[in-house]
DNA sequence: CGTGCCAGGTGCCAT
DNA sequence: ATGGCACTTGGCACG
């Protein structure tokens, strides 16, 4: 592939020619190959995939997918910094391994029908409305959750895992803040229940659920727990 | 495309005759577009991509991809069910929307180096060694937890979540387990300790949890309330 | 490295 | 649809 050239397409390729291909290309271009193929995964678990069609794709960083036809998720995969091998046999074998954990995913190939090699610069990403940001804005401007409110620790740690927020009421007593992005579940309630478990052996303290929304049953929780949930609008009005 | 050809390529496509490809086949076949592109994701959250070369992969279940040169996850991404529609202006540009949550991805187009059309059947998929194989296990052979135990009732519903395993011990106590397939984590304790405190306001009751491992600090605090850790090998003897 | 935890989590299954 | 939760979760930040 000359420098000027974006990608290069492999129609049917043999084995061999497949093989070389992946040599020269796979640690400067992420390749596509679309082929029939089956799959056996073992490492954290155990799975095969019996032979059909499957996209495969691996990343110059070591990623490999195979997807099939429907669904977000691919079927199996390797992380990031995965090896990748090739042997030939009766049928192409690609071998994609890992350390830790250790894992392997073996891709028996018996028909290839393309191949292409891309050189693929990405651009930069940006993203807004993560949790972090709901913290942020509480901390620039703490009467949005409360009147009186004074932050004093962004991720405190404790044995029992990590506050998002620690803060004081307008009372001075200590106020543990957990933010969620999405509806709120028993999960996060539990989580702010451990905080304040640590927390009240040593003073007292209220702990505060923030969120846009709480399911039923963890609104139930929070009451009968003395916790507190207060609705967040993201209008940051 | 024939009903005998498994793909067809499409070489630095025009706009308009990507257009038309995507048309013809997107209810019956995944697309593999190459392009230079920036993309706006607005929905649950809001991000932006500039400018740079992606992987477009849309299926023909609404999946939308957008790869970039590196890591497992797509940069942004639309799940199954979304819609696509294409609008040809200076660049071109496919929107794809879902309803629930409201969502949508822009896709700037700029250049298209390559698209791909591919009929993609895939195969069955089977995976072992999920949580699910553990409590199986622990079912058919309820000595393996410990000598006595006797299963009740698998995913036992309370406001407070859903019991993995629900059994009694040798003495008749009722035994709460909650099994984690990798290390367990604080989130493991205190999802057990939910079980428990709802559990133990009607009969006394017993807390087991059931992995491979478990963090240090986890297991502080699972002696801390007075719950049990069982180790998980994973060998079954 | 291990630990903790968010994520536009996704996917599965239950009511 | 809402909810509870596992997932080969992945990814990141921090000790």
């Amino acid at each position: 592939m000359s420098f000027l050239e974006k990608y290069l397409v492999k129609h049917n390729p043999s084995f061999e020619s497949l093989q070389e291909f992946i040599s020269n290309y796979q640690n400067t271009h992420m390749l596509i190959i679309f082929v029939s193929c089956k799959v056996f995964y073992t490492g954290r678990a155990k799975s095969t995939l019996s032979w059909g069609d499957h996209l495969i794709i691996r990343k110059k960083d070591g990623t490999l997918l195979i997807h099939g036809s429907n669904k977000r998720e691919p079927i199996n995969w390797q992380p990031p910094g995965s090896s990748l091998k090739s042997k030939c046999r009766r049928n192409l074998i690609l071998i994609s391994r890992r350390r830790h954990p250790k894992e392997e995913i073996k891709i028996v190939i018996s028909k290839i029908y393309f191949a292409v090699a891309v050189d693929c610069r990405e651009g930069k990403f940006q993203i807004l409305g993560t949790e972090n940001q709901m913290v942020q804005q509480v901390i620039a401007k703490p009467y949005l959750l409360e009147e009186g409110f004074t932050p004093l620790k962004r991720e405190f740690q404790t044995p029992y895992g990590n506050i998002d927020l620690l803060g004081k009421d307008k009372k001075g007593t200590f106020v543990i803040v957990e933010f969620k992005r999405g509806k709120a579940q028993l999960s996060a309630v539990s989580q702010l229940k451990r905080y304040v478990e640590y927390l009240q052996k040593k003073h007292p303290v209220r702990g505060i659920l923030v969120a846009p929304g709480i399911t039923k049953s963890a609104e139930e929780l929070i009451k009968k727990w003395g916790l507190e949930f207060k609705k967040w609008l993201s209008k940051a009005s």
